[in-house]
DNA sequence: AACTAAACGAGACGGTACGTCCAGTCTTTAA
DNA sequence: TTAAAGACTGGACGTACCGTCTCGTTTAGTT
């Protein structure tokens, strides 16, 4: 037995409705001037409960996407490898377009600021997104359509880290089309990859 | 003549106080809690002062950065491309780990809360880098080593993209090996898009 | 009949603990900062147990101190008046003293916050200890020793005002050398008082 | 020179609207619940400009308190010692009772809860008032009028507590012909100590 | 012996005020 | 005219307690 259940138990509508007031006011304020103090007066709630359940606000944001995010985070294998990517990175992208973006930014941002926070938001978040790139190739290697994929976590960073760069510097839109082209690079690193073992 | 040079003239002593204050203290604390107050009181200056010449405490570590950085932008072009890319990234490893990462962290954090200062970090930094990186191409192909880059867009989003990305989730080390990695990464995405070409 | 009385009975032991506690605390914070908390904590009994007995904390601090002052108020008549009042003077004094004074400077402190409290402060505390005065000087002149006093309640403020006002300011000891010399003052009234009704 | 007068002055108009403000709260809600956070709202100003000028929210009162009571503390000297004592004691009662007696009781409340305030409020109140109410038998003594007072400090506190002791207590109206019966007993208090020394 | 109802501990709740930090602006004297 | 110094209004911070509430758990007395 873990603990015992004394005590007035946690409200869990509370809980949801900070969570809803952080997503709500992200998307209000496009991602600007977010604080703990409005998230406390959107819900109704006071400020120290906020604090009695999360460290940071970043950690609240976190919650709220990962709520929302996490019935995404499926794939459904199709016929070819390059179709289960589109549709995971085109997944990926409109999930980070929800609302402009401003959540994950609002995250990043936060990730370089406070340490600690890093590392919850990579292993809550960032990991998780990996895992599922990974697996995605590891099926298809398993069905003998591509070899071993060469070096797996160079190939997330260039599939994740080039849909992160154009949402935090902006320079270029982030849409399904980016998405497309996205999935045909990582298939022509995999082959490049797998002719690079073939040659040697 | 635009304007009469009377008054006190601004102090050049004062403007590089306040940048290496900015510097100095960025790389003291980590990243964390920069002030405009602590870079004020570090350069022994009045906080209008900050304010007179800076819009954002950002900015003033932009233009920190741009000073540090502006020798090690230049390329020499070696004897082939790959080598050529290797120096270039070896060298923005080199400089984004100066003092840690704190700076371009910072930069980035800022650039996402400030949307103002996130087109000035676009085009004051952002867009210098992948300039570079471009010539480099276009001076390969020049010289007939490759054939036109299909996306240099591309090319430059998964470079840069995957450089941030270590940078700013911190799940892997970001050193020269990583350099190299990439620019075998992108040697791979230049020989696999002329390919594309021929095949069609 | 008012109530039945069934269910639980109000734990005698818990009450202690709490008077207990409370009385503690305020001898060890000298005074300062004793919460509601505090004395739950201390008393290892839950806040809304508290708040089921007493309307407030001053409340708590007031039983705690006629608890113990109960017993003092009890005055053995001497062979003198002067005597007698010395000895009651005296222990007051006393009484004020355990503790540093912190009991009844809180008391008076809460009283002046909170009108509700100041009433029970002054039925529950302050009337018993004027009656005790005036009971002594009734006494003395049903016993012929001194005229019937001019204005007891006069006489009464002068006394425990001169005590408390002592207390409040700490400008100068409280000590039974005080209680003396105010036993003596209390003495010149009362025979200017007669002289003033004779000479009248 | 004690320092160089450069930046910002105070405002003085600031100061002003704050002491005004906690005046004025102290007497709307009868000297409860005065916060730092209300007289900011009141005087429109920042609650960081209270801390830098004051330690406590008492010590604004008392500022206010002395303000507007340093005019009532001269005691012009009349014919007869009794007709001067009348006069500065129901000064005092009227000074008292200005706003229901609010301002006082919020003093010694405060005082009591703060032992670092307790001093300032001794030295820069209560030891003024006992000053005057001193050299007021000084004064009277040097003409001649009583012999020398036997123990002063023993007759202020008299005095003194008497009209504190009604205050904080609330049994009784204090009012000015309280303060009539107050002079009469500091008159019988001096000649019966004359007596005394007479006597002795 | 089982039932009942109040008191109990624990602790989460909405909320107020705290004292602090920093932001960005202003007003002043000095250079 | 610019710089430095520093006081200004003001917003948010994270904390401490408040007084209330909702639980599951005793604990006497009543059936």
């Amino acid at each position: 037995m873990t603990k015992a259940k004394i005590g007035r138990p946690r409200s869990e509508r509370t809980r949801e409705a900070i969570l809803r007031a952080a997503h709500e006011l992200l998307i209000e304020n496009r991602g600007v001037c977010l604080t703990m103090e409005a998230v406390a007066r959107r819900a109704g709630v006071g400020r120290p409960t906020l604090y009695r359940w999360w460290p940071t606000l970043a950690d609240i944001v976190l919650e709220a996407v990962l709520r929302l995010a996490d019935e995404e985070i499926a794939v459904s294998a199709r016929e070819s490898l390059r179709e289960t990517l589109r549709e995971f990175l085109r997944g990926s992208v409109r999930a980070i377009l929800d609302g402009g973006g401003a959540h994950l930014r609002f995250l990043m941002a936060r990730a370089q600021e406070d340490g600690g926070f890093r590392e919850r938001f990579r292993e809550g978040f960032a990991a998780k997104r990996r895992a599922v790139l990974n697996s995605i190739f590891t099926q298809a290697a398993e069905q003998g359509r591509i070899g071993l994929v060469h070096d797996p976590d160079m190939l997330a960073d260039v599939v994740f880290g080039a849909m992160w760069y154009r949402l935090l510097v902006g320079h270029a839109s982030l849409d399904e089309a980016f998405a497309d082209e996205l999935a045909d690079v990582a298939m022509a690193l995999v082959r490049a990859g797998a002719g690079e073992r073939e040659a040697g």
